[in-house]
DNA sequence: TTTT
DNA sequence: TTTT
């Protein structure tokens, strides 16, 4: 059965990732990252405005390891992956919704990396396309 | 400013399409298309189970008129789009958010239409990319 | 540093799959894919005729296998890969350039397989994703 | 019939763009993008090498101009369009194969702009996602 | 709710 | 050389 689910994001970080330790020991990173649809000047004159889309990405492994070392916000990225809705209950126990992007590649466009903000500034300068490094804090709060 | 937001899928619709006529004349068409990860099995012997993702389509102008004309629940699809995520309130007055996929490309891949239910028959054989006929009944319910 | 090299066709098989058996007993298939970009009409009136391109796809290990297996002539495929452009030597010593495809990605977009021409019946009815099967003649022919 | 063709790429500028003006005053430009595939150490320990693809752009209209006014060598783009193989007589009268990439959307991915190289300074600060300008010299030289 |  |  024939079936693709593929989505391209380029865009700008918009928080430092959230960092989260699964219960199996796995690191797991979320995003968000905004694309803006620029505005245009239609035929009668008027003018649409730009529209920004914020997308929810998640990322596994040692993408996340990556995003936890070297991603920042402000950080301009290509991200390939695949669109992911999983529901939730929300503080009154009602099923809500969330469409994420589950990302299965991850690119830094900037050339000289932003990571700035409390990354360790050696690895800030280096910038790899996979990075590893020991373990740093964590933020076990609920992304998105 | 570098941008980009775009998904491709394929995959297998889940409903006839709902037609809306806009308050300005355009038509609008929503439908929802199923994508399936094939499970695999792992080195532990283990096999994870297919996974299915739904994925709601909203379709102006001409494309919602080939969706009106053409497109069957069953018909398998190639969809090229934006992702965009929209607000609304539900019937608590709580607002909700729902992701979409906004198509600017449909290709049809079934070889012979699979237009049957209800779709009038002489176009249900042609199947062509872009289709245009008179006005048909809309259904004024909101979609997804 | 970033970099991105992806295709994705949609089109059709222009001749059965040549098999090549490489020196170290892997399998390689090659391939003809056609795409045709619809003739449309101009707002002069004028139309411009349908432009079909030949695509050179190259498949390696397992995407060879279920080429040799299952695909053939006139099948409908969505590949996915990276656009490689090779020199050989032709046969008065010159230099020469072919850019080919080598998929990372193969679906057969056909409901029921169109696999008929020379493929073994039983697995010309089943038409799995990935499929395995015990070796057969291969063509040693220099593709393309 | 389904068909789909195209290509997305993420490099560097390889020269700077060669610009043509099409008998019909249309502007045309060439470019070529390097894409590097980066090395990995295999299972065994050996590493393979990192491998660089040159891909031949070729940009009408806007997009031309856009080339002409602000691409430089050195800069980073991403690219979208359809792969478009052409032939072409060498100067020993023989039939030769060129395959290109006819871009539909081009961006550029550097903050700042990197066109220096005989651009002028108040475009090469700016960089808008498409630019008009006067018409500057064109490079009547052959690209590729 | 689709499909194999 | 494919397909509609």
């Amino acid at each position: 059965m024939a079936s693709v689910n593929q989505v391209t994001i380029i865009g700008y970080v918009g928080e430092d990732p959230k960092i989260i330790t699964t219960s199996n020991g796995k690191t797991m990173a979320t995003l968000t990252v905004a694309t803006t649809e620029r505005g245009y000047t239609k035929k009668d004159g008027s003018t649409s405005e730009d529209r920004t889309e914020w997308h929810n990405i998640v990322l596994f492994g040692k993408l996340a390891e990556i995003a936890r070392d070297y991603i920042r916000k402000g950080a301009a990225l290509y991200i390939q992956g695949k669109m992911r809705t999983r529901s939730y209950d929300d503080k009154d126990g009602i099923k809500r919704y969330v469409t994420e992007i589950h990302a299965d590649t991850v690119q830094m466009l900037d050339r000289k990396s932003v990571a700035t903000s409390q990354a360790p500034q050696q690895y800030a300068e280096q910038q790899p396309q996979y990075g590893y490094q020991q373990p740093s804090m964590n933020d076990p709060d609920l992304p998105f």
